[in-house]
DNA sequence: GAAAAACATTTTATGTTTAAAATATTCACA
DNA sequence: TGTGAATATTTTAAACATAAAATGTTTTTC
């Protein structure tokens, strides 16, 4: 607990003590900057285009899948609950961005696909977004960048060998 | 746009588009993985503890402070909204884990503390928490950790430079 | 010293998020 | 086949988040 003390030299109690705080205080600041991010671009999503961040994910995950996601895939791939994504389909559905049709093989399952209005309105948003997570982002070295990318596929790897 | 193309040898429009592009990858790997370790430290909270997260959060800034907080303090460290940190604090003040005194100079202000019990109780769920961010992040060796604390420095650095 | 500005907090209205229950459809299999 | 398990989605209830308005207190300023 004495913060004055120094790595070298402490007992193997103490120095895994040492390394979970360690691990925490990583934690924290990996939590803050990206929610740091977070509120920025959703700050300005609503600010430009008037659109929530999770309807935006929601339209890009459509934009990168042209031939169209069922709901499960959606909240999947947003990892969101599925009574979330049923909540913002309704919204775009009802604003004419985007189209359920009913699957031919499958009456459970909705094919949920940009429409042509939803495409073009999602374009000129990305363009935008693209643009802003470089401001954030883009000023790392390639170093940095790659070390980042590295790491966290590493601590990806690592939680989700875990989950119970 | 075409993925097979090589870094070395684009003009200088392709070069910022591909340099967005990466931090556009950077970005959306950053949020996957920090959403990842959330939601499993939210679920193990709620699930040992029944608390949520902040709430939790609410107690952790509270107990790293023994002489309190007022509720904008609180807000501010946790960053978010004063209406939120008030209604947390009805919460655990009827639980019994907080008590907010009146402030003797300032009687606008409350100085919100932890009770005894509230010190007990975030203890025990501290010790747990800190054992769980360790399962997440403390398999990186000490480099890795080093490089992502500095980029992350590096990152949030940049992103508060924004913000207008 | 009174009016105005700034401060600290709560209340209100609205919207998001989640887990869990409910509904409906399809699949597996004895 | 028909019963139960699995799948796909929606609904519901509770917690959380924000902005903006409301309330009361302190400080500034003229």
């Amino acid at each position: 607990m004495d913060s004055a003390s120094d790595q070298a030299g402490l007992d193997h109690e103490s120095r895994l003590e040492h390394g979970d705080h360690q691990a925490v205080r990583l934690w924290l600041r990996l939590l803050t900057c990206t929610n740091l991010v977070e509120r920025h671009l959703r700050n300005r999503l609503r600010k430009e285009f008037d659109i929530t961040l999770p309807r935006f994910d929601f339209m890009a995950q459509l934009a990168r899948e042209p031939k169209g996601l069922t709901m499960g895939d959606l909240s999947q791939r947003m990892m969101v609950s599925g009574g979330n994504v049923s909540g913002i389909a309704v919204q775009l559905e009802g604003e004419g961005l985007i189209s359920r049709e009913p699957v031919p093989g499958n009456r459970r399952a909705f094919c949920v696909t940009l429409t042509r209005a939803g495409q073009k309105r999602f374009a000129e948003m990305a363009e935008a977004h693209e643009a802003w997570v470089a401001e954030c982002l883009g000023n790392l070295s390639g170093t940095e960048t790659e070390q980042m990318m590295s790491v966290l596929k590493h601590i990806k790897h690592d939680v989700s060998r875990i989950e119970p």
